[in-house]
DNA sequence: TTGAAAGCGTTACCAG
DNA sequence: CTGGTAACGCTTTCAA
């Protein structure tokens, strides 16, 4: 028989209390006032009993679940080798801990519109949602507009009034390449983090587009080509670009983790970095400054980013009026060796 | 006035039938026959309306959460940069989905009784628990074996009757050591992936001790490390290998995060990689074939266990019998560069 | 084949 | 200051 729960009526006949009084010493409820012996022999009862709420019943009346739900906007695929994932979930760890919360993970995986984030919403298993990674073609959001479920984004989605959390990533990947320039180099590829319908890629284009144009370089879509979170994917863009009519001499590489799989084609290539082609990377992922080379990049706040986008969640969550809604957390160009602008 | 909710009454009402009848539809209850026609008459009143049953509600009488969680067994920090997680949320959310069933994530941080995964139990939130990377000094699972709790372990617990899933650790850390013995080292160090409480840690040193007194080398603790499972503590515990008064020809390192940390401190001394120092990882992890030199590496099957622990889990939720309880994959050497197994 | 009614364990209102 | 009592939205037994 596994499982004999302790309600809180088992707390209360132990107690000689009643279930209401049970449940205001254990909730402080603190309206009514309860005398302090009463409270000391509930507690102890409850202590006694090793009783805990049940969590659905509670939700049932209390219309909320205690949990948060933090939904990837992409294919289980590409999570396996992003860590900038591990670094978002730890934030919003420290967070729901710090309110009694919990924390649920799901995926929506291509257009899935059975799977969605709404079920979540609609079963009442959540009480707010964090999407990570937003696409354009986003669809599902709309309920969650209609309805103005408690939502956050982590990235950038044009047009849509929700919260979001998020860096400048146009201005971060001008840095990026300015930097590149600045260094003097003139064929400058680009290699994205993720395919098109992810905001964040198209806006790190666009970073590196005006950072060309700023400084008078042509933009080629010939020296562009799209990343998809993993090692693999940047390996495969980077062989692509080496086999082009003209080779770079640097490339931003607009995620760390695709980055290494470029480091990977150049070498094998029989090229050196930052010898014959310099790189630049996104997001500082705990390894680039152990890789060799050791990656210039810029820094995302992850944890930061994660931990403010869980805060302005159960800010609204609570009802707190929460205007200026589109929060912009700053970046950081981090030189290491991977474009010679440090000694190696 | 955001969510309008939608009740199965509401449904009840627009298909001209009761809420019993509507359960009876959308669960499929077949005990009972319901007429095709009324069958169709609710789905598209279900339809239409967009209901989705309150799971608070339907968790509290039929008692189950429909949903798991995974517990990490260790300080929110130590999650950041081991990429092995994401294959297991990974694994973990395909099982899940295939279920109609949720993933819960949380973490427990050191000895931290407050926060176990007890409380997630007691209150009914999750079906079962994953436990992942379990510490010998691990003590809130007495509970959950009291109760026979659903608990499947992501790792091994010796003398603990939990059904679990793992590889074999000291084995497969011992094909490791073997084959730098095979390739002519004699001196061979070790850095553990994680502190002594982690099983995982002990168990592979353990193969690495097995390796060298199989063949006549001496164990010295003098040539050991204990890693922390990220990059850092990797590069320090190098560093202080390298500070020694023998410098080792081969390495073995219990984590390829870890072993990242531990070539860039080996560059940093300006020795080359494999031909001053070898070095064979663990885990490979997506990066691990991209970075210079390539790591050689045992392969874990991480999705594969997560995976398997999902379905275990699963099973003894539903309560069928599962006896054949503690499930070993394989694991497979997977030689690159880093050791010289393989031309450059 | 369908419907009425009884809980599931909690919170919270309203008397005592 | 404390204790009945009515919800919360669902499933499920039992009648009709």
């Amino acid at each position: 028989m596994p499982q004999k729960r302790v309600t809180s009526l088992d707390v209360a006949k132990r107690a000689g209390v009643s279930r209401t009084t049970v449940s205001f010493v254990l909730n402080k409820t603190s309206h009514q006032q309860i005398s302090p012996e009463t409270v000391l022999r509930v507690q102890q009862a409850a202590e006694e009993l090793g009783y805990v709420p049940d969590e659905s019943a509670r939700a049932l009346v209390s219309r909320r679940a205690q949990s948060i739900g933090l939904i990837f906007s992409r294919p289980t695929v590409r999570i396996s080798s992003d860590i900038f994932l591990n670094q978002v979930v730890v934030g919003l760890l420290d967070v729901v801990h710090a309110n009694q919360m919990r924390l649920l993970l799901d995926v929506v995986e291509d257009l899935d519109e059975k799977n969605t984030y709404v079920n979540l919403v609609k079963s009442r298993r959540v009480d707010g949602i964090i999407l990570n990674g937003p696409r354009f073609d986003e669809q599902a959001l709309d309920y969650l507009a209609e309805n103005d479920f408690p939502t956050v984004i982590m990235g950038s989605l044009p047009q849509s009034h929700f919260c979001s959390v998020d860096v400048d990533n146009v201005a971060a990947a001008r840095t990026a390449v300015e930097h590149l320039i600045h260094l003097g180099h003139r064929q400058i590829a680009c290699i994205t983090n993720a395919q098109a319908p992810f905001t964040a890629a198209i806006h790190r284009l666009t970073g590196y587009r005006q950072a060309l144009e700023n400084a008078g370089l042509p933009y080629s879509a010939d020296q562009v080509r799209f990343g998809n979170f993993d090692p693999q994917s940047g390996y495969t863009q980077m062989k692509s670009l080496l086999a082009g009519p003209v080779r770079p001499t640097a490339v931003f590489v607009a995620s760390d983790v695709v980055a290494y799989g470029a480091i990977s084609a150049i070498h094998e290539h029989g090229l050196s970095i930052p010898g014959d082609i310099a790189l630049v990377g996104f997001d500082d992922v705990p390894m680039s400054n152990f890789i060799s080379p050791s990656l210039t990049t810029i820094r995302l706040p992850a944890t930061e980013l994660a931990v403010k986008a869980g805060e302005l969640l159960l800010d609204l969550i609570q009802g707190k009026p929460q205007e200026p809604c589109q929060v912009l957390l700053p970046t950081e160009l981090i030189i290491r060796q991977s474009c010679g602008g440090k000694p190696s």
